[in-house]
DNA sequence: GCGTACGATTGCATCCGTGCACTGAAAATA
DNA sequence: TATTTTCAGTGCACGGATGCAATCGTACGC
């Protein structure tokens, strides 16, 4: 083990770093660090014999972050947001938030419970912008993607800071005027189901698993599709609680399904989630969605 | 809305302002961060005329830290985790860890699952540190109490980022030269169960609810106990069933119990888990401990 | 091929923050 | 009550970091 200096960087030196990886040359540097390029020039040159390390590679076309300046990075984009949230303290109005904010969640859960839920909270915060990406695919939620996420899993996502907004269920589901008062076994009907887009869905792993043979007539993109379907009386299916009850029409044809149950998180970035505007709609959320 | 000049406090400002709200005195802060008194005083005094508001009051005593001094400081100690995070980054051991890393965990977890995954650990690591404190109490981890937590808990924890190991399973036991290969009915036995330490234990509220007219024959302070008054032939009882395969001579007496099942949770804190000495031991307890 | 523009460096004067030494006052201790 | 300790707060000289302006090197457009 060499006795290396060990030079502890400071926060500014963190920033600089910061900036000079972001913009990639001294001039762009400075000018978001609102300094002159030659200060970027020389406190780079400092840090580096301080660590005795090489940090960038210098390129004709600028600075070029080396490994270990792309790790300490990400460190500093953590001191980065705690910095802000400290301000964020400061900031005069206190309770009104403001920026955007970006969201990301599913289609089904964006229509029936995001977008309700949206209203009160820009009319609360004037000030305050959301970005809401819908996806179907379980995208990893980075700090590049988005700030807060809405999804349902089984598991509890790791490396992020969660709240647990209640369970999914999910029941069979007719058309009053499709299935009337019946009583016919579920696999006497026919089945509408997601197509090949979500592979991995509960319901459809556990059609497969208890109903093998079967082969739905109708195949849609998507389980509001799934539900528009059944609620249009064109087949039956396995279709969560929240989603049925915005129907009309419907009629329940199962109890619960334990197997198709998926908790539903609401999911933060550990370093992010102290910014006021973050803060804001996360609250908002966790108290204006609430399932059983 | 006052249109106050709206200082951005530097990470410095930050630190200088928890060293004063920690240590009280400018003299004490100064030392701690390692500049002179007369530096902090002025320090202190150009942030308060910046942000134009008063932060500490003076008393004879030292400085006092205000509502929004104090307020600022949770957002430092931020900032100083993130900043303490980089730091490691540099250690030149690299993949050593060194250092304290408080635990906090139950008494049946210590013993069954905890300790049996230390030996390695520190093996591993000669220069860490481990400081391992078992309450039975739900304790609220906050920063100054632990680093780490191991927690059974159906729902999953707010505030803190967490990783689920695996599910806690529960069956009846008892010994076998007690129960032999009788087929009598759970409550023709004698139950053994913790006492009103544990009143809310998901076994205690199992037996209340299925067995409600059954009063134990024994009341033991811990979990562990009653597996050890089990072992004894004393009486039968719910018991994980981690623990009953560490016993000799237990048997089985039902199926899986679904209503005293819970979730184990690894638990660390937001801001501090990226520090080198706490990723290593949350890591290592991660591979270490798994139960299905 | 020449000029222009952009980016990395360097020299120099300036200024802010700092340490050191000191004062004064209030506790703590004897 | 006398003495010592421990604070907060001040004057002064120094040094390092900064901004400005000038220089150099290279890519790119005409």
């Amino acid at each position: 083990m060499i006795a290396r200096t060990q030079y502890k960087p400071t926060a500014d030196d963190l920033a600089l770093l910061l900036a000079l990886i972001r913009t990639g040359t001294l001039a762009e540097a400075a000018q978001r660090l609102g300094v002159d390029s030659s200060t970027v020039f020389r406190a780079v040159q400092r840090l580096e014999k301080r660590i005795g390390q090489r940090l960038f590679e210098r390129t004709r076309r600028g600075y070029l972050p080396g490994e270990l300046a792309s790790a300490l990075g990400t460190h500093a984009e953590r001191v980065e947001a705690a910095l802000e949230g400290a301000r964020g303290e400061l900031q005069c109005g206190s309770e009104e938030a403001s920026g955007l904010v970006r969201v990301t969640t599913t289609d089904t859960f964006l229509q029936a419970l995001v977008l309700p839920a949206l209203q009160p909270l820009l009319a609360a915060h004037p000030q305050l912008r959301v970005d809401i990406t819908a996806t179907n695919e379980m995208v990893s939620l980075t700090r590049r993607d988005a700030d807060i996420a809405l999804r349902a899993t089984k598991r509890a996502p790791e490396h992020l800071v969660g709240r647990q907004l209640g369970t999914v269920q999910v029941m069979m589901y007719g058309a009053t005027r499709l299935v009337g008062r019946s009583r016919k076994p579920l696999d006497a009907w026919r089945w509408v189901a997601p197509d090949e887009g979500l592979p991995e869905h509960p319901t459809v792993r556990w059609r497969r698993k208890f109903y093998p043979k079967l082969s739905p007539a109708l195949l849609v993109n998507s389980i509001g599709a799934v539900a528009d379907a059944v609620e249009q009386g064109l087949g039956i299916a396995p279709l969560p609680v929240f989603l049925a009850q915005q129907r009309q029409g419907l009629r329940a044809l199962s109890e619960p399904i334990p197997e198709c149950e998926t908790d539903l998180w609401l999911l933060t970035h550990p370093e992010s989630r102290h910014l006021r505007r973050i803060a804001a709609v996360a609250e908002h959320f966790a108290k204006t969605i609430q399932l059983p």
